[in-house]
DNA sequence: CGTCCCGTTGATCCCTATCAAATGTAGTGG
DNA sequence: CCACTACATTTGATAGGGATCAACGGGACG
């Protein structure tokens, strides 16, 4: 089984960086790879974590279900990033559920491997802290967004951000290179699915989108940009709007 | 200065749990404490993060200001935790702004020892890598309340989390044991301090809380619990309220 | 070719941000 | 000890962004 992964397929994986040759080899060793339809659930919130995983092909969705049965969406994961770590957080089970929304291949490990990994190498356990850290701090770009922003620019950042991450260059702009649907774009913009409706019908007779089903394309990215930073894009507005709690002048 | 500093002190916090007695001298020798006064700042957004803090004793209020000029409170900072830790996870520079909001005593230590730190310990990496999970736990239980409830439910959260966290016992119930505005309340959970203002002004008329000049107090948890799971407290009301991305029933 | 889903679009309502002032409270310097 | 000042808090009035409610249209898939 582990002659069928390729070494490289992880060497460049931001996790394994650094990490020498040999030891990647003992890692693929019990690597366990998957492959997912769309749909398909990785984990459930709620289950024991009892892996940990890559995404090496495709796209998923991490979501959360609230008490009173409410969707949020946590992210998006993109090849080459870790998921479902739990477990080295000292969580004894996952806190969100995680979906395929097209077909990909993902590989896992058992949690318990975790802490061999941080023993064999300080790098790992750097690089891992590094990650969440990085997602501490997009959390952080979120709870700003959702405390001070309007709803047109909270979406437009978040298209922007997939069209950054997962975008692909097409004759009339870029696109987003996975399904995604209104209702999706809605839980991660803490808004409804009408509104993310409105809005991108909107955008879309000004030109600066074009969609379809469960399909987004940017075609003018810098009015796109505009609008997200709080400009009214198109026509150059006098930048200062309403701000929720601004800094007293001196 | 080293014997100036007990080691009791720091033995029981989370990150130094399980840490040898004998690393923990040679931590605290190069530790530096410091006293701050109600306003001062431990460091500023942007400034290079060349130290790592542990807060001994009072409170902090680490908070971003956004590109518009807004205020967000990221959180309060309790005795016993750590903070500017942004040198560990690769960010050269502090993402926020750490002050004071009473008389408070840290201790700090150059970035540069945060290394030598996790390549003695193994348990220490593993200490903080569950630190900033926490952290990002915390962050995403904020994205779901300011995606799906409304601002009262909001505001009740975090007071209780407040009452928790640094709560009181006074003879009429549970205080908020440092000085707090309806501002930085506000600040917390993306609403204006008017809104907060009229907020705990009917709940004071209800009897459920008490409030002066930087003061909250509050008298009945059970209700403010209620109020915070969306319930209209006092009155058991019927729990199925309106949602925001409500999953569909099968 | 019917049946899900997904998306679009009106109409309406209401929560809560804004705007505007007044009142209270701690701290300070004379 | 009190006037003075700076900041916190309260409260009213108003408006508007978006959620909700309600249908309908359209593409994909079995």
């Amino acid at each position: 089984m582990s002659t069928s992964i390729p070494r490289s397929l992880v060497k460049n994986l931001d996790l394994f960086r650094a990490v020498p040759d040999k030891d990647l080899d003992t890692v693929l060793a019990i690597a366990q790879p998957m492959r997912l339809n769309a749909g398909d659930a990785v984990f459930q919130q709620g289950q024991n974590a009892e892996h940990f995983f890559i995404l090496l092909h495709g796209h998923l969705k991490v979501m959360q279900t609230t008490s009173e049965g409410e969707q949020v969406m946590v992210r998006y994961v993109i090849p080459g990033e870790v998921f479902g770590i739990a477990k080295a957080m000292r969580r004894p089970t996952y806190p969100a559920t995680c979906l395929a929304v097209e077909e990909s291949i993902v590989l896992g490990w058992p949690s318990t491997e975790w802490d061999h990994f941080m023993t064999g190498n300080l790098q790992f356990a750097a690089n891992a802290l590094q990650t969440v850290g990085q997602r501490l701090q997009d959390a952080h770009a979120r709870i700003q967004e959702l405390s001070t922003e309007e709803v047109e620019q909270r979406v437009a950042r978040c298209i922007l951000r997939l069209v950054d991450s997962s975008g692909e260059k097409t004759e009339e702009g870029v696109s987003i290179n996975f399904p995604i649907t209104r209702q999706e774009i809605a839980e991660m913009t803490g808004t409804t699915l009408h509104t993310v409706s409105r809005l991108l019908s909107a955008w879309k007779d000004r030109g600066l989108v074009n969609t379809g089903r469960k399909r987004v394309t940017v075609l003018k990215v810098d009015d796109l940009i505009r609008l997200a930073e709080g400009g009214q894009a198109g026509a150059g507005q006098d930048a200062s709007a309403r701000r929720r709690n601004p800094v007293q002048p001196l």
